[in-house]
DNA sequence: CGCATTTCTTGATGTGGTTCAACTTTGTGC
DNA sequence: GCACAAAGTTGAACCACATCAAGAAATGCG
């Protein structure tokens, strides 16, 4: 079977779908995707368990296999703020601090007991360098976050806390679930006060 | 001269300006550098000119050798907001409509009479193919940028509209006196009324 | 199971920032 | 250099969303 058709499922050993996904972005043979994803190493965190803090240098880039987690800041009030959150087969870092390999400003904490691969830094820079194609995947997966980075901007600087919570729940309904409110809350920009009042309304509207 | 210790300058053209930045960047040849920068095509656009319109594609990745531009979106009410800016030796596009090639949902308008050189969708998968080296330094702009606009959405979840301006103005005096008021305004994610009251507020305390 | 902790809800009140409108200043094309 | 457009200022009213507080529900764990 070829893994660029494959779908990815949760029957899937972690390795498989991490092969199964970057074969769908670049074209693989089977060995480069055996010394890709032999290069990532497998941890499990249990829920609460941090993976990046702030001070310390963000050391892997992180491919969720199972479970969830969020990165968040915290403001001059103390406040919590969640930058960017991950599922299955989403990655998670911080990556101002993993790319500059500088102290990060966030943590990464799971939201449940979960699974990851992790990339180190140097064993990234050899993929790279080692390979055209691997450096087009990160090349591809940068401007993809790059793109989608953008998007959030324009849709936190022009609408409303109800219009940027009705499309998350439209464009991701099953994460819209999982997540903690207070989580989906502090990510969509607003208190989880004011989200429980939006979903309030909305339920009474709805039917 | 070696040109990655070579410290950009008015003085000098744009392909120069250009083969100046690359090379800050990854180390190139000279050869490399020509086929880099002879890739690109000089652009010249007043201002109010338009090179990316909403519902057409993003045919370009802009380097700006002269001038200022802005980007921006409206929302349902017609609103305008700035989702970002360049000035010499930034670059500017929609990334979301140029890296997937679909439609645009922004505008990208000249601040001034301009001077761009323009590298076409086509010619940067040529570079990139080409040579491991550009798609290298592709990949590093795409993950600068990624941290850039992660350090955007962090400054706007956590910061009050003076925190932000306070931060920018210290980051970019240059840009922030030349950009209009409405410009920086919107791009801060605030009215140009507000932003009026928060200088004006400043000027008193400060003096 | 049962107790503690975390998360969510609801109301009352407060505020950072917007809106609207009228005016002043600055820039620009002919 | 004048006329008109564009950009910036100021005040008053308003609103989307935050804050605070106190209770209810859900979750976790020994």
């Amino acid at each position: 079977m070829n893994a660029a058709s494959e779908k990815i499922s949760a029957a899937m050993t972690g390795p498989e779908k991490l092969a199964a996904l970057i074969d769908r972005i670049v074209s693989f043979t089977e060995e480069e995707k055996l010394q890709f994803v032999g290069s990532f190493k497998e941890a499990k965190f249990k829920k609460r368990q941090c993976i990046v803090q702030p001070g310390e240098c963000a050391q892997h880039r992180n491919f969720v296999v199972q479970g969830a987690f969020r990165a968040y800041a915290l403001d001059d009030e103390g406040q919590d703020h969640t930058i960017s959150f991950a599922v299955e087969e989403w990655w998670i870092t911080d990556y101002n601090s993993y790319i500059y390999q500088q102290p990060a400003t966030m943590s990464v904490v799971a939201l449940e007991n979960s699974v990851v691969l992790q990339l180190d830094f140097t064993s990234e820079q050899a993929l790279k360098s080692s390979n055209h194609k691997f450096e087009t995947l990160f090349r591809i997966l940068a401007e993809r976050g790059l793109a989608a980075h953008q998007r959030r901007i324009i849709s936190n600087l022009t609408q409303t806390a109800e219009q940027r919570y009705t499309y998350f729940l439209t464009h991701y309904p099953k994460v819209a679930q999982r997540l903690p409110q207070y989580v989906l809350a502090s990510y969509l920009g607003m208190t989880t006060e004011f989200l429980s009042r939006i979903r309030n309304k909305r339920r009474k509207t709805k039917q």
